[in-house]
DNA sequence: GCTGGCACTCGCGCGCGCTGAGTGCCAGGC
DNA sequence: GCCTGGCACTCAGCGCGCGCGAGTGCCAGC
């Protein structure tokens, strides 16, 4: 166990060198913390943290850098969430109230949070898992042809084209309609294959098999969309990454281009609230330089989806954890009144 | 007036460079180009290239690289496009077959066109301007709530909630939906609204305001989905553009991701098919040191939406051109296909 | 009008030594 | 036992000078 004091340089080497983005020796320490000890002090501290794996030189007499490992007691230990400002506060939600439609909040969102943090913002779209459906609608396009349309509560319409085994007529259609919605409008959409069971067995035999063709696709709709959409932006801030990154960007721009790995990224909430994923903590490779600040949001009590900054491992944590979850608060609030 | 060999030191020039990124001088010239003359020769024609201002030089005693001038004239009366390979060709079909919705074809497409021509591509969803009505359904939510969808011929489709001034019954909204469609169905967005001029007169009074407010959405879901959305990807791209990227890359991701910005890049295709916007031909500033390859492609023969890439000045335009050229016309075929 | 020859330019890479920040270690003091 | 000042050592970065070589412009000759 590391004492009090060796605790305190370490946050402090992590302070500076998030400030600096250079290394720092012990004499810039003393100077710039009230350490109380000497130069040669710290020095040995620094060297049990070094052994430690706390922290490392990048070459031999030159100053330290914190490790994956030093952030994260930094994150765990001795760094708190650093609270937005009450005119920070205001500015957010005047921004986010301008919103008209929700690709409108989710963009408004992403751009708010790469300011905010001057990183890359991620933002998830309300998740279809949680969310309940409003309403099912059905149109008939041609004989044998009919248009799903899915309204959730969260506001997103997903629509399929189904292509009938046979035709099928607007009365047979109206009744499927309302037979539909009165079953499974409000509810979850987990719920909603159990409660279509046995829905074909209401209709004529001529018609069983385009139900379960319209049925099936919904279903389809029901899981496939569940894979979410992402939105992204801000990546201008990634040429402040650091001063070799011809390297270390690409890899980023490739992995923020993937979906599915950026799914996985926030993936990994705990219910507690933020998650906070350092360097090689990310288990994609060229995220390892970086670090991300995740968070769920949703309308109620309950996340529906996430969101989250990426960023270099030098990045001001407190401060970009307090913007985080500040913004998916008041996301969480405008959807909820919508 | 510049002579027939002139030209073809400029396209050799210009050739040379877009494969070496490194200025190139007159003897390489001779040695890599059956010129047939000398050195010295090429030096005088490329004094006189670079008073005409189609070339220059990086620093006295460099090889030469071309102009944005240079570049133009290359692009205008040097090159052709270069048609893809029949392998190609069919590697772009069976890419964009796969897709399952619109948003997939625009996802693919995006895709395929960073990857062909390793530059950020930008493709703009079918426009509504040009798009014709396919469908306009009302759903009741409440008793005063009115859920609009729009359904158009290029697979998109748009929501709107409308809060009525008064509630209106289930009957008079299927007269309504009725005749909405009877109305519009299959006409152009641009003329929807004089079709639908009187409709209100057709209505009893008490139903009058709710059926004006429910067109009054209508035509401005048509105005405002008339700005368009864009996806855009490949941008790992960007970091083979130069060597000294750090601050040429900053600019062009911002450009990137104001949607504006690019929905005006791609804004001015001639009928005639593509265009070239190469350097400072650019209005945006930070756009100054990209050229912008783009076209317009559509289900039928009119085009719906823009599509196209940036990349560096120096890029190879007739390979560029082909690749964009092909991609656009299979996304039309596909288009047209759904 | 093309060519070979020639003198000149200048960016780039290399090696050098200096500087200064930073280190590890040690002996002495609280 | 822990802290401290002192001291020798290390090494990345920087500036400098130098030589190389690609490339140029110009000129006289064919």
């Amino acid at each position: 166990m590391l004492s009090e004091r060796r605790l305190e340089v370490l946050r402090a080497i992590v302070q500076d060198y998030v400030g600096t983005e250079e290394p720092v020796g012990s004499k810039a320490l003393t100077e710039r913390h009230r350490l109380g000890v000497s130069p040669a002090t710290v020095r040995n501290d620094m060297a049990v943290l070094e052994d430690e794996g706390y922290i490392a030189q990048p070459h031999t007499s030159a100053g330290r850098i914190p490790t994956d490992k030093g952030y994260r007691l930094f994150v765990d230990k001795l760094a708190g969430v650093k609270p937005m400002t009450a005119p920070e506060r205001r500015a957010i939600q005047n921004f986010l109230d301008g919103a008209v439609d929700l690709d409108d909040v989710v963009g408004r969102t992403v751009r708010l949070l790469a300011q905010l943090t001057r990183q890359v913002a991620v933002v998830q779209y309300p998740s279809l898992t949680r969310s309940t459906v409003r309403h099912v609608e059905l149109l008939s396009l041609a004989p044998a042809r009919v248009m799903l349309v899915l309204i959730t509560d969260t506001g997103r319409v997903e629509q399929r084209m189904v292509d009938c085994p046979a035709p099928f007529g607007e009365a047979s259609l109206a009744d499927l309609r309302a037979r539909l919605n009165s079953r499974v409008a409000g509810r979850r959409f987990a719920d909603v294959p159990q409660l279509l069971q046995d829905l074909p067995e209401a209709f004529d035999t001529e018609d069983r098999g385009t139900v379960a063709t319209v049925l099936s696709t919904l279903l389809e709709t029901l899981v496939e969309e569940t894979e979410e959409r992402l939105m992204i932006g801000g990546t201008a801030n990634l040429t402040r990454f650091g001063h070799d990154f011809p390297l270390t960007i690409r890899p980023v721009l490739e992995a923020l281009e993937e979906q599915v790995v950026l799914l996985k990224l926030l993936g990994e909430v705990n219910d507690s609230g933020m998650a906070v994923r350092i360097g090689h903590e990310n288990a994609h490779e060229g995220l390892n330089s970086t670090s991300v600040v995740s968070v769920g949001y949703g309308s109620g009590g309950e996340a529906v989806a996430k969101l989250g900054v990426v960023g270099p491992t030098r990045m001001d944590y407190p401060g970009t954890m307090g913007a985080v979850r500040a913004v998916a608060r008041y996301v969480g609030q405008i959807l909820a009144e919508s």
